[in-house]
RNA sequence: UCCCCGAUAGCUCAACGGUAGAGCGGCUGACUGUUAAUCAGUAGGUUCCAGGUUCGAAUCCUGGUCGGGGAGCCA
């Protein structure tokens, strides 16, 4: 015997008129006197269903009348079209049976809350319209990225998540013993790793949880965050930026065809998503440094910076708000960024790195980078960082057996998704969001 | 690590040194078209913690705890 469903809210329009059993939580309920409206969610959507004390037996009416909110329940009844439904189906109930009716109160209510009590109740707050909504999106932008690379005939490489160096700087790292082998750190970057494997398929990704230790209290900012990290041989770094306009097109794209119900339900103005095609407007440091001094004033501490100096947040929200599209800052200060980027053989003080920075201020999503194919410069690069060279053997021998030149980016899941959806915090974005001061649930 | 802000009923908040309050939610009752229903009734408090000032502290002061926003760094 199955207890599963007979048929789904999201596809309730195919068996109009029919009779049908459904499974899942009461999202709302409003009592009437000899009638009941029942809101029932079922994962797939929600639909009214309608109890009236004159079509089913005193018992069914009394356990709806029992029902409290987020109980589960499985409901059978007809299926019927009526304009006064919300979503344009409602459910004749003619027989209930109760799953369970909390003991308590479920303490979400369909009201205002605060942060820290959503966030404490996260493991319950996944069950609203809106993290409904905004989950389903983080799980399209994934698919969407996998399934577009592997299209292309990227081929996925997984890369570890317990490292025994750090990749970019040894202070965001967290750290655990890893037996008699010393200490072990958690990846901040899979990078180094697929290298090695776009060396024996050409073009791959690796895609998993990445860590930074770093003390950032910022809506932009996770602890523990997804990447995805494409590499691929023989690519330079004009060959790197239109990969990235057509895959971030590519999953925007798709978000605009599948997602248009949870995009409606964020009430995300799509019109910035639909324009959003390559080519992708790119900018150097150069000109970022100049617009940002002819547009001083404009967003709060934006201020001019000295050339080789980082750009910061603000000065990313100031660039993005001149442009309608994704934008790429390319050719930084070569001082400023990580030890394995190419240098502009025109310009070897800027490195062949650039950044893509989202729209409407929701900030960088990628860095990417030609890197560096020569061994020795490379080892010149890990001296110059004051990184341990004899740790980076085998990512110097990348480049003694058949050194190629190529290039490579990471995608931040959910920093994309932030900005699909249009949430202000990325925090939505992810069901358990590891923060500086947040790790419970 | 630095700067700013906050903590009062289950939730969202008010109470300007002088009796601890409202709305929502809960519970009880009424209601055949509700969409976060409406109406009537009802229960519900260690005002984050410790100390201080004062005749009197939710309110002022000091320290702490927890949380929120931002910077740096990054995706």
């Amino acid at each position: 015997m199955s207890l599963l469903p007979s048929a789904t809210v999201a596809e309730i329009a195919r068996y109009d008129g029919q009779t049908v059993t459904l499974a899942g939580w009461v999202a709302n309920k409003t009592e009437k006197g000899k009638l009941i409206f029942l809101r029932l969610r079922d994962g797939s959507g929600a639909i009214q269903c309608v109890v009236f004390k004159k079509n089913v037996p005193e018992a069914t009416f009394a356990a709806a009348q029992q029902l409290t909110l987020e109980s589960s329940c499985r409901v059978s009844g007809a299926v019927r079209a009526d304009a006064r439904a919300p979503g344009g189906y409602e459910l004749d109930v003619s027989a209930l049976e109760v799953v369970q009716v909390p003991a308590q109160e479920y303490p979400i209510q369909p009201k205002e809350h605060g942060t820290e009590f959503l966030m404490e109740h996260r493991h319950l707050w996944v069950r609203s319209a809106k993290q409904h909504a905004l989950l389903r999106i983080r799980a399209e932008v994934i698919a969407a990225a996998q399934e577009w690379l592997n299209s292309q005939g990227f081929v996925r490489y997984d890369t570890p998540i317990l490292t025994p160096v750090a990749a970019e700087g040894t202070t965001n790292l967290f750290a655990t013993e890893y037996f008699d082998l010393g200490p072990a750190y958690l990846a901040q970057t899979g990078q180094l790793y697929v290298e090695s494997g776009m060396m024996s398929f050409g073009k791959v990704y690796c895609f998993g949880p990445t860590f930074r230790a770093e003390k950032s209290k910022t809506r932009r900012h996770l602890t523990e965050f997804w990447m995805i990290e494409p590499e691929v041989a023989f690519a330079t770094h004009e060959d790197n930026l239109v990969l990235q306009e057509n895959f971030v097109s590519a999953i925007v794209q798709r978000c605009l065809e599948r997602r248009a119900e949870d995009l409606k339900v964020l009430e995300r103005d799509t019109a910035t998503l639909e324009r959003c095609l390559p080519p992708f407007p790119r900018i150097s440091y150069d000109d970022a440094l100049a617009l940002i001094e002819q547009n001083q004033g404009q967003v709060e501490a934006a201020t001019p910076i000295p050339w080789g100096e980082d750009l910061g947040a603000p000065h990313e929200t100031l660039i993005a708000s001149k442009f309608d599209k994704p934008v790429f800052v390319e050719k930084y200060p070569a001082a400023v960024k990580a030890f394995y980027m190419e240098p502009d053989p025109a310009r070897p003080e800027v490195a062949l790195c650039a950044d893509l920075l989202a729209p409407e201020g929701y900030g960088e999503i990628i860095g990417g980078s030609q890197r560096i194919h020569d061994a020795a410069l490379l080892e010149q690069r890990l001296r110059e960082h004051g990184l341990p060279v004899e740790s980076y053997q085998w990512y110097l021998d990348l480049r003694r057996y058949g050194s190629v030149p190529h290039s490579g980016f990471g995608m931040g899941i959910e920093r994309c998704t932030a900005w699909i959806a249009g949430t202000h915090h990325i925090r939505e974005t992810i069901p358990f969001p590891r923060m500086l001061y947040r790790i419970y649930p």
